[in-house]
RNA sequence: GCCCAGAUAGCUCAGUCGGUAGAGCAGAGGACUGAAAAUCCUCGUGUCGCUGGUUCGAUUCCGGCUCUGGGCA
């Protein structure tokens, strides 16, 4: 029976001090961290996405960040793939494996090591789904769905036609339907033995923070890294040019809107994200553990240690 | 000082041919298992500026007042 592996996650909404924590606690443990953060994993992106700064990256050793081009279509299973053996990586040093951000699907496929069967995506496929949706509506694509396989259209919602498509898509990739898979993924019981804590402060702070931070951003220069990315001929369509603040900042650069309303909007979008990753954090992480964002390191360390049985 | 237009949910506004009102955004809650910083769902009672009048009944019509735009002097 090999004993399972430990994990230190630090989870929490953007902008509660996931960053600054694991880095003391990476020190205080003599160990590294594994980012979980879906935009991170860019290069050339780094105002915008708030990375540890360069001289952090360089006193902690840090995986997962500055991982893949921007053209790069990350998913949950490329991320999983590589980070896992980073993880892996970690515990034959003999050290305990730091898993910090906030991109909680990410960290559950980690924690969980969810098995996203492989298939190649089927690009025809897929597009001839959303070109369903596009000429007879998201309504029809559901009604489809739910001929193929009455569960998920049960669970998913008409109008989310990304999702609809993936269940479809994934029907006829695997010939199981996705519900089954969703189910069977969810009760599984992870493979480490790890502790979870959630950085914790009051909405208003979160969203004060939120506000500073951008303002912050627009200061250390987004614009121009955005207009750098555009230069490399990474354009708006792509997953990355999504993220929060750059999606905004073409559009001002497209002349679309002023830069205070980019800021604006940027603000607004972050702040409800930072709700969202709370639902995720509150309903879909089992284990998690409310910290203080205040919290000091002995402490963090000490507990998360007592947590896991090694002290 | 005069004329015109506004004054309705935290914000921007719609509406009620007179029977106490509704959208978007904000905000709150939720879903999510190969796009997740994405995608999607649910939740709207507020002296309808104040004050008289007409009316069975006014936020809606009429008068006055206050404030805010714009115009004329």
């Amino acid at each position: 029976m090999g004993e399972k592996k430990p994990l230190i996650i630090i989870g929490g909404a953007t902008a509660t001090g996931k960053t600054a924590l694991s880095l003391e606690l990476a020190r205080v443990l003599e160990t590294e961290i594994v980012s979980a953060d879906s935009m991170q994993v860019y290069k050339y992106m780094d105002v915008g996405t708030a990375k540890p700064a360069k001289a952090e990256l360089e006193a902690v050793r840090h995986y997962m960040i500055d991982e893949f081009p921007p053209d790069y279509e990350c998913s949950a299973a490329g991320f999983k793939e590589r980070a896992k053996a980073y993880i892996s990586g970690i515990h034959e040093k003999g050290k305990i494996p730091i898993i910090a951000g906030g991109t909680g699907f990410y960290l559950n496929a980690l924690i969980f090591d969810t098995d996203f069967t492989k298939t190649d995506t089927n690009k025809e496929y897929r597009e001839y789904l959303y070109g369903v949706a596009r000429k007879e509506g998201a309504y029809f694509l559901h009604k489809m769905l739910e001929k193929a396989d009455p569960e998920s259209a049960a669970a998913i919602h008409a109008n989310n036609v990304k999702r609809a498509v993936r269940a479809l898509e994934f029907l006829r990739q695997t010939g199981e339907p996705i519900s089954t898979h969703n189910r069977r993924e969810a009760q599984k019981e992870s493979p480490y033995n790890y502790v979870f804590f959630a950085l914790n402060m009051p909405r208003a702070e979160i969203y004060s923070r939120i506000n500073e931070r951008v303002d912050k951003m627009l200061e250390s220069g987004l614009v121009r890294e955005v207009e750098g990315l555009l230069a490399r001929g990474y354009y708006k369509s792509l997953t990355s040019m999504q993220g929060l603040g750059y999606k905004e900042i073409i559009k001002f650069l497209e002349g679309e809107i002023s830069l205070p309303e980019a800021a604006e909007l940027i603000k607004r979008a972050t702040r409800n994200f930072a709700k969202r990753q709370l639902t995720w954090l509150a309903h879909k992480s089992p284990g998690v553990v409310w910290k203080d964002a205040k919290i000091k390191v002995a402490e963090a360390a000490e507990t998360a240690l007592k947590d896991l049985g090694l002290s």
